[in-house]
DNA sequence: TTGTATGCGTTATCAA
DNA sequence: TTGATAACGCATACAA
């Protein structure tokens, strides 16, 4: 007779025999213990902790066609505010029944693609993708995927399943209405790697420049460039010299307010009298630098929580009214924009 | 005749009709094409191709007891450090043919323990740990799994297989005699979470302070709420209160160091004449910040890039003569240990 | 180099 | 409520 050797890790059957069940009855009772009697119920944990068994995934998401993987893609593993959000659905997920498996998409649209097919290849029990720019085929794949899906960080009216975020043009308006209020005359926008989020943002802006009557497409600097404190500071100093009234600038992101902070130090201007700066996301730095930074507050970390709520909620037959939910942002305003004269 | 639905896509016999071969030879020409000859090869791939064949990785799992998982353990989600290596470890696996696998132990070795039964009840190709303060529970595991397992982010005599990091110890003492150096006399050390690799800095750091004959255990404050820049700008001022002579400080980690620099500008205090700073790791942003940090450099990337080497090396029948890789780090002096008088 | 028969550990299906 | 049996899709063991 011909033998493969397994795992060499206890089995069902194992359990069953010990239990003295049948092997479908311990699956039962592990998966959904309200099918099963009190009393065999009793024997079956017992045997499963005498035995110390755990179930084989890989055969359970052969046999049933669906995994315990929640597939989550995100553009970057660097950027601080995926990794809040990260963090959340872990914590959210925190000894949960499901697995992680987490993918990089590097900001390239057809490497999202690439990872939505392996992932989708594996039956997962939910899929998280950020933002809305998915390609034609990724959107395919996901509109007909077995699972809950959760697009984050954005919101948008047309939903592939369910969608928490904020909108980044208003966040990006708010930026560029704040500045306006506190009465800055030339303002700017420093922009890196720009991805549809950050365009969106750079969108809301101009359309406050052009309510307050006071767009300037020059006073506009943007990268492919990715974003880093270093390239604010550097950007700032390009900025002035290509505007030498430029007196305040609303950065895409946090890393390049702080720089344009440090580089106006270096250049010995004064934030906020003679520059003004608003930056984007509200990092815990910002409230601790001299001058602290006026930032547009998101919650991050609320995001990844909502997602896997919703997706819980959809798991467990409770569709949530609402598909699209819209966390908001909040303008912290601080000392870089409180001008003293 | 009882039918089962199934994941509804093309399985290795689809492939093998339309190839006319059996299922073993298309799955020999798929993992190990050398072994099919030419001929069958190139009729098996254009049937993949036709048939848009992708392998389900659960079925596969199960028959060979091996996944195509590479588990990945950190503490931290949030902290730079892990995020530089993470995105490492994708970078190398990139297009490749392993799913990574993330967890988070939140600093909690329990919870780490729970994570390494799960990843390894999987069948792993590869587990990738931080740091080599396991519990005996989980170093047994580790000792016992069927596959290569790398500690990451620090080294040391006795690796469970095999190691790529730094010494936390050379680092924090590197500090501290660069402090003596400079010609600091009171010198405190600052400290936050104080996780096994900070406390490592510390000895460190205590080495180098009573070689120099400065050990001053008062300035020595430590905490264990998790690090932060708002929090180096706090505890700055309350070790400053609680002796005024401090003139230099090593903080545990960047984030502490730039704080400890606001909170320094905030209270009028000169950087470095007054008090000289040196952090840890030397994210981006300490060459940006003015005056600039010095900061004790790590090369993250290089160790998660050097560990999935390590893992492939090892998987080919290649293992690497060195167990244990030392990557070392590099004291980057700027101005905030600069003195001007 | 290629193929046959079977097992990997679980769950869906059907029957009692 | 419980059980017998047949899938799930692939890779191992063995034979040719």
């Amino acid at each position: 007779m011909r033998k493969r050797k397994g795992a060499g890790r206890p089995t069902i059957s194992d359990v069953a025999a010990k239990a003295g069940v049948s092997t479908i009855t311990v699956s039962r009772a592990l998966r959904d213990p309200s099918k099963v009697s009190d009393h065999l119920r009793r024997k079956i944990n017992n045997a499963v902790r005498k035995l110390n068994y755990v179930p084989h995934s890989h055969a359970s998401a052969l046999a049933s066609t669906r995994s315990n993987i929640i597939g989550v893609i995100v553009p970057s593993l660097t950027n601080n505010v995926f990794a809040d959000t990260l963090r959340a659905i872990y914590d959210e997920l925190y000894q949960g029944a499901f697995q992680v498996q987490l993918g990089n998409s590097r900001y390239v649209a057809a490497d999202e693609e690439r990872l939505v097919r392996t992932f989708l290849s594996q039956g997962p029990s939910a899929m998280i993708v950020a933002g809305t720019d998915q390609t034609d085929a990724t959107r395919e794949l996901l509109l007909n995927a077995q699972c809950p899906v959760v697009q984050i960080m954005e919101v948008g009216d047309d939903p592939i399943d369910m969608m928490v975020g904020f909108s980044h043009f208003e966040g990006g308006k708010a930026a560029g209405m704040h500045l306006l209020k506190k009465g800055y005359k030339r303002i700017g926008f420093l922009g890196a790697r720009m991805d549809p989020r950050s365009h969106r943002r750079l969108e809301g802006f101009v359309e406050a420049m052009r309510l307050g009557g006071r767009y300037e497409p020059d006073l506009v600097m943007t990268t492919t460039a990715s974003s880093s404190v270093s390239l604010g500071s550097e950007l700032i100093g390009q900025l002035r010299k290509r505007d030498p009234d430029l007196d305040a600038i609303f950065c895409n992101n946090d890393d390049l307010a702080l720089g344009a902070l440090f580089g106006c130090q270096k250049a010995g201007i004064s934030v906020p009298d003679e520059l003004g700066i608003v930056g984007f996301n509200d990092l815990e730095m910002m409230a601790a630098s001299h001058p602290s930074l006026t930032s547009i507050r998101t919650d991050r970390y609320a995001i990844g929580k909502r997602a896997v709520e919703m997706i819980k909620a959809e798991l467990e037959g409770n569709p949530p009214e609402e598909k699209v939910v819209d966390l908001g942002f909040e303008l912290q305003e601080r000392e870089s924009t409180l001008r003293t004269r």
